[in-house]
DNA sequence: AGGATTTCTTAATATACCTTATTTTTTTAG
DNA sequence: CTAAAAAAATAAGGTATATTAAGAAATCCT
């Protein structure tokens, strides 16, 4: 189990001992996915937050009329959930399957509050990464109501660059709120 | 200086005793704001970060083409400030403005770090705050990417029904995403 | 390797939403 | 209270994006 890279995302927020790294080390366990399974599937209870070590995933939702929307992709040094029920112990409203085959740290729930009360200063990690998520997030809500779809894909390329040339044409447009024909005529349409 | 409101809303999410109470509230000065008057304008320092007494504030930013975008409203036991240039000490890139007289407290950055290092469960406050904010911004960005208009007008109304009484139509519609002519259209469809 | 899926492209038609312009209503200020 | 200003409603014509359908290309599976 691969632990550096975790180890370096949370000193990047706060500087940890040796014996700080290994009570949090002693709570996450080792995931692993092939292409196209699921680490999360709508309606199973959330427990776990996944630190991604190597591969790419997808977090998409599907509304009533069937259509997907992708609510974030995660790569290398990123963590993902389904927040809202992960935080509440509610059952997922998000699939989250691998794009391509992927490595993982998990943290449950319980680990988490127990790392929030037996070491405080987890509270700050946390607080910072959820900072990060929410400007980024809405940084993303701007953009969406204001660009029009072209200018919204040469944003995700150029901000995701690794992501964007793994993930499909039609989990592009999902994240995008548009449909695969229309990205596609976007696309043919760069000189 | 009315502070039961703000203590009410820190007491949601930790408990303080009264000497604790003290330090928060020795940190906190009123601001209060008339009609259509400013409390950060675009390119001034982000200092502050606001918590709203009464009243109804509105974030909006302007894109190169001119066009508004209302980033987020914020109303009474609701924190409001431009957090991503707050966080990191820029000049701010959106406008807060008083859409009805406005009473807030405000908390300045260096004052946020100080309760943060002083008294560290401010930073479980805090990171429950940003959870909650992430989690709203990432519910509005899949609703804007899966409703068409008219549904996300709904939404709006009826999560927000106090804001949405007071704000006008063209802030309304520069959140939703959409021109004032068309969300008159769509207001004119009800039946 | 070769058939079967899935993904991507293209194009015609349809629709949601925008732009511009004008009129009506509401709000503001003197 | 009234004039001026701002906001909202209405409408015609335009554009961005969706839908549907079909064929081409890539990928998957034994």
């Amino acid at each position: 189990m691969n632990t550096d890279l975790l180890l370096l995302n949370i000193c990047k927020n706060i500087s940890l001992n040796n014996e700080e790294n290994a009570r949090i080390l002693r709570f996450l366990e080792e995931e692993k996915v092939t292409r196209n399974s699921f680490i999360l599937r709508e309606g199973e209870i959330c427990d776990y937050i996944y630190f991604v070590n190597s591969g790419i995933l997808r977090a998409y939702c599907i509304n009533p009329d069937g259509k997907e929307a992708t609510v974030m992709f995660a790569m290398k040094d990123w963590w993902i959930t389904d927040m809202y029920c992960f935080l509440n112990g509610l059952p997922a409203m998000v699939n989250i399957q691998a794009v391509e085959a992927c490595s993982t740290l998990k943290l449950s729930k319980v680990h988490l509050d127990t790392l929030f009360t037996e070491l405080p200063k987890f509270n700050t990690f946390f607080r910072i990464l959820m900072q990060n998520a929410y400007c980024r997030e809405q940084l993303r809500t701007i953009q969406n109501l204001t660009l029009p779809a072209k200018d919204r894909y040469e944003q995700f390329t150029k901000k995701y660059p690794q992501i964007a040339k793994k993930v499909t044409l039609k989990q592009t447009a999902s994240y995008l709120g548009i449909t695969p024909e229309f990205l596609s005529v976007i696309r043919g349409k760069r000189d």
